[in-house]
DNA sequence: TTCAAAATATGACATTTGTCATATTTTCAA
DNA sequence: TTGAAAATATGACAAATGTCATATTTTGAA
């Protein structure tokens, strides 16, 4: 499965541990993780996991970023999460004792960490501030994912397009160069974030585009104007 | 704040403590929160909290029903969420140390009991098991959530109307002449949680009736032709 | 480099869904 | 009981969004 270039991190020095549920637990448990642990390298469009599969353990972005998607009936995606270094993804399934209800794949270069199942476990059986960190990390997904569920319900194609734009750049963040966003997605990918037509997508950015709230170039797209992109996405306070 | 017909339950003897979260901690926890617990009857329409406030503690179900709604731009409301006996709310909110980000209301007759804040995280110290159990509530919601984006974002409002009344009629079961729903809603209600208009959800209402799918006689909704209404939604296997 | 496939872009149009107006019915307090 | 307010219902229409066709550009493998 993992291939020679593979590099095994020590959890101990792991710059992204610090950032994650894992912040704050024992030398000697971050011990037991590192003995166990397995590290992978995932090129951009790169899968994961499946939706339907079974999870045997937990994976930690180590560095990159992975979309966190389900199939809809029409065999259309849906993008409901994303990751990034220091977050943790296949939790949610494995906790559950269930089948993964998502997919997740790289779409940048990623490294990422395998934790198996019975460390987790154990973890949680020893450490009720690990559980703590999880119920939060739990708590914080559901918050966003049921403010999703009342933006798709509520608010026009438009507003949610400026407000993922924001909310993507919050998520990765920008290029050196403080404009450009450090994430790269295709029209398609973002129709599927915002819940719209690729052509709908297509046409909105192009009118952003115009009303120089933006700029792109291809898939690389640059914030200009935040406050514009706030009034569009009707976000105030 | 509570008024002198509530009734002070006894959790050891509680028929919903069995079918929640707290079903298999130890007796003597169960004698810490029923000596700090608190019962309170709701009437149909009443808060139990609003969002922005700040929780106290959790509130469990004993009988009857309550709906989790949170306040659209448009001063619409959108239910993401529903309770019923055995269910815990207002936890997410108080295990991630935040304000509300929903309310809950009464939409029938309710019986509920409040355990403090600091009793829960003194069991979730405890009882490894119980933040198990917290966990797997948490991924519940996630999962049910992120189904949610799923059809908010791809489903015709159709199919989810039909998917709603299915899900209700799931939810909260049928009375005793085996084809009423047990939950009553106004269509207003039905409208925010499929994510539609008012005026939408009378017609696809109307429009299941003409085709037989279902009676009504005001807010009494009687489910006739179930593999009918699930081919409505669209749901197969 | 070159070419085919994929992605992006845009127009024309259809469909879905929402909005507004208004009628009818129901509910509930006086 | 009665009447006002709220809820339900329905039509007419507008607006938002999706679909299909097709052109253009970009990408990546041979």
């Amino acid at each position: 499965m993992s291939k020679k270039e593979d590099i095994q991190h020590d959890c101990e020095h792991c710059h992204s541990r610090y950032k994650s549920i894992f912040c704050q637990i024992a030398p000697d448990e971050v011990k037991i993780i590192n003995e166990n642990k397995w590290c992978q390298s995932l090129e951009k469009g790169q899968q994961l996991f499946a939706e339907g599969a079974y999870p045997h353990g937990i994976f930690c972005v180590n560095t990159g970023k992975i979309k966190i998607h389900q199939m809809g009936d029409e065999g259309r995606e849906q993008i409901v999460r994303f990751a990034k270094e220091g977050d943790v993804v296949g939790y949610r399934a494995m906790l559950a004792g269930e089948k993964y209800s998502s997919s997740a794949t790289a779409i940048d270069t990623t490294s990422i960490c395998f934790i198996p199942k019975n460390v987790i476990f154990s973890l949680i059986e020893k450490d009720a501030n690990f559980s703590i960190q999880l119920i939060k990390l739990l708590s914080s997904n559901l918050k966003h994912a049921e403010e999703s569920i009342l933006h798709l319900a509520q608010k026009p194609v438009r507003e949610r397009m400026a407000e993922s734009l924001l909310f993507l750049k919050e998520m990765y963040g920008l290029e050196p160069d403080g404009i450009t966003m450090s994430v790269s997605l295709s029209r398609e990918e973002i129709a599927t974030l915002v819940g719209t037509a690729t052509e709908t997508a297509i046409r909105l950015l192009s009118e952003f585009k115009s009303k120089k709230l933006l700029s792109f170039e291809g898939r690389k797209i640059q914030i200009i104007d935040v406050p514009g992109l706030l009034k569009v996405a009707n976000i105030h306070d």
